[in-house]
DNA sequence: AAAGTGAATTTTGTCGACATTCCGTTGATG
DNA sequence: CATCAACGGAATGTCGACAAAATTCACTTT
């Protein structure tokens, strides 16, 4: 899903039953799977029609993406999100995305210049009913498409890769963002002026543009998420048993 | 084994037999298992003593790494270096390490300086009756921390993943390096400079002797390794079928 | 009534076995 | 003689089952 969907990874078409890993990473995202939710193998494995060996590998495998925790003897978790970590994630995204813009735009030819246009313009014109509240999820696959698309040219794959991470943590934090609503907000303008400013090959405006775009989802998260600036998770009912005998039964 | 060990993971003290993880790692670091080779989990299990199930996991979590790819229905090998592989991984650790290591300036107290200082003892103690050609695997680690230690200031868990990440690949190359042999290199005195700089919180000239630093590993490995100018994976013995006779398949 | 202790249930980690797929070789054919 | 097709061996991916660990529930004790 997202961004990962053109991480460098092989390029496996004929995708085994641990196609669940995208499966697993969309729930994630999405966030039916809920930050500190206990994976259950057992239950989840007739959720995905697959038995636990590929479950378990799917975990695995998010695990190092940084989605999913491995606590030994005690099975897998979804990865917990917090203040602090929206906050490492966007500083560390404005800086690894701003160091892959620079070099996209130093190196970007005009067939990248073509594909930045086309995916802004399909970014733009995916938005006709979106309201405010349900996110649109083919809206989500642009807008990583876009971003991927503009950082495409920078000819790190490293980079690439590590942004792909990124990107997919931050989804997280942004389903929030648009469950509080885009209030205020012109997307689509912060989207066209960064590509302009690229396109103009100004590297300068560009890297600002997109820092700015970066922390504008994390101030409209914070906003509307206070659970988050006191550094809580914000669910709390699959967590490590805390106090213990205060929740006796549910 | 070397940097990953420090990595934000989870704190598993009791760890499963996927600790086969870290023998795994340390043995495709070390060239025990040969970039590109295939990793045939039925002929490993015996190796490491237990079946393919762990194996199976260990090779899973390794691949999000990128020291192991994965091919449906095709298994695991060994990620392939290439010359172009290399010049990435330098630049990109050139950028990274250096965000790191200006924060880590920026930010760092009394007690990170007396870690780096630390760190930096260990490692210069460390070389006493090291020759050249075998390479010293207590130094290796000592060299993974200091370099962690260096950026462990910096505040943001993902630049120290990144980090973890880039440097356990690097070690790859490196220690094909050092088969060359560390001819005409000082070092001790880069680390020691290196040091030096970042105790005086002089930002500028500590991430041109960190850059200078990662640049000069680089250019030995190119300069001993001709086979990476052509781009060329070094061994062929294992690699995909080459030419055949076209697939017949369609 | 609350805390501590013990057993039962759930869950995890691992192993062996089977179906499917891929690779290398042999044999047939133009 | 080279090319193609089919066969056999090997390896991979997946499933169910067993042992060990952890969590939960219930009971006893103070």
């Amino acid at each position: 899903m997202t961004a990962s969907s053109r991480a460098p990874g092989p390029v496996s078409e004929p995708t085994l039953a641990s196609a669940v890993v995208d499966r697993l990473r969309g729930d994630i995202l999405h966030g039916v799977l809920p930050p500190g939710e206990k994976l259950r193998l057992e239950h989840l494995a007739p959720r995905y029609g697959v038995g636990r060996t590929p479950l378990r590998e799917a975990c695995c495998r998010l695990a190092s993406e940084g989605l999913v925790t491995i606590e030994d003897q005690r099975g897998f978790r979804v990865a917990p999100i917090s203040r602090a970590d929206l906050l490492d994630l966007t500083r560390t995204r404005q800086q690894i995305e701003t160091l892959a813009l620079r070099a996209a735009i130093a190196q970007g030819d005009i067939t990248w210049e073509g594909e930045v246009t086309a995916a802004l313009h399909r970014l733009l014109r995916r938005v006709p009913a979106s309201g405010s509240g349900t996110l649109d999820e083919a809206w989500e696959l642009e807008h990583a498409r876009f971003h991927a698309t503009l950082l495409g040219a920078c000819g790190s794959p490293w980079l690439l890769k590590f942004h792909a991470m990124l990107f997919d943590q931050t989804e997280r934090y942004r389903r929030l963002a648009q469950a509080y609503g885009k209030a205020g907000r012109d997307v689509g303008g912060e989207h066209t002026a960064l590509v302009r400013a690229t396109l103009d090959r100004d590297a300068e405006r560009a890297c600002a543009l997109l820092t700015e775009h970066i922390a504008k989802t994390t101030e409209l998260v914070l906003a509307g998420h206070p659970g988050l600036r006191a550094g809580l998770p914000p669910t709390e009912k699959e967590l490590p048993t805390k106090t213990r005998s205060i929740r006796k039964k549910g």
